[in-house]
RNA sequence: UCCACUGUGCUU
């Protein structure tokens, strides 16, 4: 099946999702097993899609193969059938699982986190943590995303402090995340000092789009303009 | 041993 994952993974890659179910059809069709390093990118196409039908369908084949009990093909299926709001699905296999590891968790946090259960999403951090899985950058981008809704500056800086605790705060992404939601719940000082805090060499294109988005929001338009020149003087071509 | 490879997360 290698030139098929090869081909299936390329259209995935490329935002192909559409072309790469197609390929999958047709390479069940001339006869060849998917394997384990199938699942994971069709189940991502599916995602992107939010296509319950082809989720199931893959689901079946999934449930009919070697690899079903393989962590990544059951993460990315569990991730699948979050993305299409199949909740419960993801959260029965995701209970079933044999091995979780952090990737799984975030999985399942982000099914929750998407839907805006904080209270599942808290349970289910938790139980992470009881079985002795530390949470990662991943996790806080996620619990941040999971509080934004609310606007609380109060929240925000308390998963930020979350983060430092963990020594996660000098991820680039996890600051790019918590300027944005400082941002959000009109703490604009905050961000700022997140900004100010990442090492001007970690600082990304999606930094500088974070903290200049923030400024607009504020239309503070001075202050996006100048950011928009440090992102030039940085290096940074805009996208 | 290290690295890279298939699953979860950043702005608009």
């Amino acid at each position: 099946p290698g030139m098929w994952n090869s081909k299936i993974r390329e259209a995935v890659n490329q935002g192909h999702s559409e072309k790469a179910l197609v390929l999958f059809r047709q390479m069940k069709r001339s006869g060849v097993a998917p394997n384990n390093s199938t699942f994971p990118f069709v189940a991502k196409a599916c995602a992107r899609l939010c296509d319950l039908r082809n989720s199931q369908i893959i689901h079946t084949h999934v449930a009919k193969s070697w690899f079903q009990s393989n962590i990544f093909v059951q993460t990315a299926v569990v991730d699948m059938y979050s993305k299409c709001g199949q909740l419960e699905d993801a959260y029965n296999l995701f209970v079933g699982m044999p091995d979780r590891d952090i990737a799984s968790w975030n999985a399942m946090l982000l099914g929750f986190a998407q839907w805006g259960l904080l209270d599942r999403v808290l349970c289910l951090l938790r139980q992470m943590r009881l079985t002795g899985i530390h949470p990662d950058s991943v996790t806080v981008v996620l619990l941040t995303h999971a509080i934004l809704h609310m606007k609380n500056p109060t929240f925000v800086s308390a998963i930020h402090s979350f983060g430092v605790r963990l020594g996660v705060h000098i991820d680039v992404s996890v600051a790019n995340t918590l300027i944005a939601a400082y941002a959000k719940s009109s703490d604009l000082c905050s961000a700022e000092v997140v900004f100010d805090e990442i090492d001007s060499g970690l600082r990304s294109v999606v930094t500088w789009n974070s903290m200049i988005a923030a400024y607009a929001d504020f239309e503070k338009h001075v202050n996006a303009v100048n950011c928009y020149k440090g992102m030039l003087d940085g290096g940074f071509s805009p996208d």
